[in-house]
DNA sequence: TTTTGAGTTGTTCGA
DNA sequence: GTCGAACAACTCAAA
């Protein structure tokens, strides 16, 4: 008699290689039966958004071609995951079911809900670990605490990191058990039809396993040349662009880690600083996800309980300009464009754009995380909340309130050709570069000259810049007060 | 327990 | 144009 079934229940690890439950699942020799399950009813899953949508449809299409391609296929099922996982269980005489652990305070929940069921139904239930370099039980201060400030959470990872054995790559997959029922792709309607507006998306990125193996392979050899300088210039293919292939697992962080240091190795020894500042940022990534994991309200609410009483302006038209990328400030407007198309932003643009949003414009920073989950292929819980609570100052570090970005002035910092905003504001590529990033400021001959009429071919700047520092800084006057 | 050093990413102003 | 100081005080982490 043939040995039971095992499950493996893909999610955010849409991937063949480094996948320790999908490895461990063939190594026990019996059938396996891979499945995502497209989930609408966990309490309090922040449901992927339009752009996202769209990556997720284009990622699961292309792991089932690397399953077909190795004698399997992905089976695909709708509905709540337990009853779901249950039902499948029974259907295909499954005896055990692994999975790749996630770390979300709702994704925690439904493993626990999991577990009840299945086990409760004599299925065994094995969790793996994949998407972070270390478990958030495994990197605590002296006093056994959480960390709270980046740099001692940095340096206790770097201890704790040591090479990582990958597992092995699936070769040739053990044949799904006939008559198991799949929904058609199509029929979860993922992808936007009429008008289809995932045009620029679909120009600018390839999701998938293989995407992102050939993002990594151009970051190893020789991207990394000179990053840290280059990927604070966004008019330049200067950072990794692998966040959406992370967040979706098509990659693991793990196998980028060794490909970082590896490369490093090859070229004689110790990690330069291009290197060096990338980890960080991989390691910023662990930080956010040990935050959310131990701070379950953290997209919602201030993690800096004073920010609760922040006066916040809240004005629909301030917002909707800043969404549209019309707030007559060129780098502003170019990154909002730029996130619009391609469903991506440079990093640095992130932060101009939203320090400006919550400093210049008093918008609370919920709204701009929420537009950014919406718009975002690499929309990540974990990232999108601890970054947007840095920026508003409330987050996990206590960052000076007094530092409010000046967009005419990081433009000139960081996009000094202007290469940035001509590429996203076509209507400013006559501009000369002197006033490339603040236009409304060029004299009425150089104006007509470019072809531009300030408020009419492009907006007027929606606040002035001065005004709007002073009033943030008053409304951050407020959190000194004592509270009630 | 107390003390000490330090904390991603900035801007403005005046010399 | 360049440079240093001022912009607050507080919390965290480790010795």
């Amino acid at each position: 008699m043939a040995a039971a079934p095992i499950i493996v229940w893909f999610r955010q690890d849409l991937r063949l290689h480094d996948h320790a439950a999908l490895a461990a699942a063939v190594a026990a020799g019996a059938p396996v039966v891979p499945v995502y399950v497209f989930d609408e009813e966990s309490p309090g899953k922040w449901m992927p958004g339009a752009a996202s949508r769209w990556w997720l449809h284009e990622s699961l299409k292309s792991l089932d071609t690397s399953l077909r391609k190795r004698g399997s296929h992905l089976v695909l099922a709708r509905g709540p995951a337990p009853a779901v996982l249950a039902d499948l269980a029974r259907e295909t005489g499954a005896r055990a079911i692994y999975w790749s652990r996630g770390y979300e305070p709702w994704a925690v929940r439904l493993e626990r809900a999991l577990y009840r069921t299945l086990e409760g139904v004599g299925v065994r239930c094995r969790r793996f670990s994949g998407s972070l370099l270390f478990e958030p039980e495994d990197i605590k201060s002296g006093v056994g605490e959480p960390y709270k400030v980046f740099t001692p959470f940095y340096k206790a990872c770097l201890n704790a990191a040591q090479s990582v054995q990958l597992h092995k790559a699936i070769g040739s997959m053990p044949r799904v058990p006939d008559r198991i029922e799949s929904d058609a792709l199509e029929s979860w309607e993922l992808q936007p039809k009429n008008p289809d507006w995932a045009g620029g998306i679909s120009a600018a990125w390839t999701p998938g396993e293989a995407g992102a193996n050939a993002r990594l392979d151009a970051l190893a050899g020789g991207l990394l040349k000179g990053y840290r300088t280059n990927r604070d210039l966004p008019g330049i293919d200067g950072t990794s662009r692998l966040s959406p292939h992370l967040h979706f697992g098509e990659i693991s962080p793990r196998q980028v880690w060794n490909a970082v240091v590896n490369a490093a190795d090859a070229k004689g020894g110790s990690l330069d600083a291009d290197s060096e500042s990338f980890l960080r940022e991989l390691i910023w990534r662990e930080f956010s996800h040990h935050l959310l994991f131990h701070w379950m309200h953290f997209p919602e609410k201030p993690f800096r309980h004073e920010f609760t009483r922040f006066p916040w302006d809240n004005d629909p038209r301030l917002l909707a300009a800043w969404q549209q990328g019309r707030t007559g400030y060129p780098i502003i407007d170019a990154g909002m464009r730029e996130l619009w198309t391609t469903g991506w932003m440079h990093n640095r643009v992130r932060m101009i754009v939203a320090s400006f949003l919550v400093k210049h414009l008093l918008i609370p920073w919920q709204d701009g995380a929420r537009w950014f989950w919406d718009t975002l292929v690499d929309a990540d819980l974990a990232n999108n909340s601890a970054s947007w609570q840095w920026v508003a100052g409330c987050g996990a570090d206590a960052a000076p309130y007094f530092r409010i970005f000046n967009p005419v002035l990081q433009g000139k910092k960081f996009d000094p050709d202007g290469l940035y905003v001509k590429a996203w504001v076509p209507e400013l590529a006559k501009m000369p570069l002197a006033r490339i990033h603040d236009p409304w400021k060029a004299k009425a001959q150089i104006l007509e000259k470019a072809r531009v009429k300030i408020g009419e071919t492009y907006p007027a700047p929606i606040v002035a810049l001065d005004a709007g520092r002073k009033r943030a800084l008053e409304a951050y006057e407020v959190l000194k007060e004592p509270a009630d």
